[in-house]
DNA sequence: GTGGTCTAGACCACC
DNA sequence: GTGGTCTAGACCACG
């Protein structure tokens, strides 16, 4: 796979919530490099379509982009916006990556355990949460 | 059941977590009351004795309850302590109490998109924290 | 009327009642917006401001819009400030205004029957008392 | 008029107020004192018959008592229960009178500007206010 | 004993 | 610049 320019609409965000969006931009440009859906040598959108994209400030978007090269995650090649450093590699051991969402199952765990709800009851809710969020993609 | 006098160990707080203090306490409240654990006119413990067992100061306690006051989920009887509402009631159904963790459910599943991560890994990795969870609990 | 930002005057307290200053606050923005003096958009005073203006510590002015910005009248611009909710909209019938300080009248009604004053000596003197304030505030 | 014993159900509170339980007895009982409703020499109802009556704690209202007391307008009598003294005299110039309502007239003037009424409207609901007042007394 | 209010000051998060 | 969170400590109000 060669490089790309990638567009403004790979970003998600949900404004209802209390996680600041920088936050939301870093973690999920960070899941989405160690799925591989974003490669090594990418451009990321400017700051400017990301911001208008999603109807936030730009500074917010610059915020986000700063802190993901001050870790060396982004590089700023001047002129030619982001681009996503070569030495970042995708995890491609599906065990690892599972490793990462392990925090927002203890997090649900935990609120399971306070609400009295059955293990089976939760699990079975999530896979029909799955199907359909699998069917919806697939129309 | 008649009315209890609850004691301070029934908060746990992590302080890991971006979560406002004040702010695990008001959801976790909220569950409890949901599930039954916590019922109408029972007695919530004191801030001060919460707080002294959390280690916090005493007036993020108090922002809690008062919060949850000016909801009309806990009442305040003066020089007595904060007491849950009689309106307040338990969800029996499961399937209603269910509902409270899709949000987070949602959000697990989000991330295990932009982790490309199958839906089987993901539920089976939550089965087996539910099953070791319930393993330390029994102990 | 386009989005104002509202000068840090606008607020008065008087410090001599047992009435808590954030609270008197609250009433105060309620009434004002009830009157359109203070409109949706607008942007409220900074908390700093307010509290340098008033002489009072800054959290005091924050649990004061906090707290109505939990009853959805304000609403926090990240950054930008509070502004009033656009769901907001000022009382135009006098007559449901006048509805407002129907407790306060009750409370005064409650005063002067236990005085035993007579109704036309209490409506006397008050009118006398908001021909005073008109003048005063003429000069 | 000769001293009398008086009953339980000359006070009346409002629970649902941030005013004070013990306060609003204070104020309420000068404020019989200054219209003679309450006499020197009269015996007030005992503590027990007010708690009562009120169905409030009846710490509440010895504290109104003893403070009272402490202000030399009550006097308490050993197993006989609290007497008003007999320096207290009744205000028998209404316009003296008038004048202890003067503080809740200023609190309702600086509503009445805050809300943007008109002084004759609000004079207009006052005696209105009045008027059912007196016959719902009349019934 | 209970909770509430306020202060002074530190530090964080967001834009 | 904006508001939010938390602390430590004082003092008040209520029962």
């Amino acid at each position: 796979m060669s490089e790309r320019q990638l567009t403004p609409t790979i970003f998600q965000i949900s404004t209802g919530t209390s996680e600041p969006i920088y936050r939301q931009l870093i973690e999920q440009i960070r899941r989405q490099i160690a799925a591989g859906q974003i490669c090594p040598a990418d451009t990321l959108p400017s700051v400017r379509d990301v911001a208008a994209n999603l109807g936030v400030n730009p500074m917010t978007i610059s915020k986000a982009y700063s802190l993901l090269e001050s870790e060396g995650i982004l590089e700023r090649h001047r002129g030619l916006g982001m681009r996503v450093a070569m030495g970042v590699i995708p995890i491609n051991d599906q065990q690892q990556r599972l490793e990462l969402i392990r925090p927002s199952l203890m997090k649900l765990l935990e609120e399971a355990k306070q609400l009295e709800l059955e293990a089976d009851q939760v699990i079975f809710f999530l896979s029909e949460l799955f199907s359909q969020s699998k069917r919806s993609s697939n129309e």
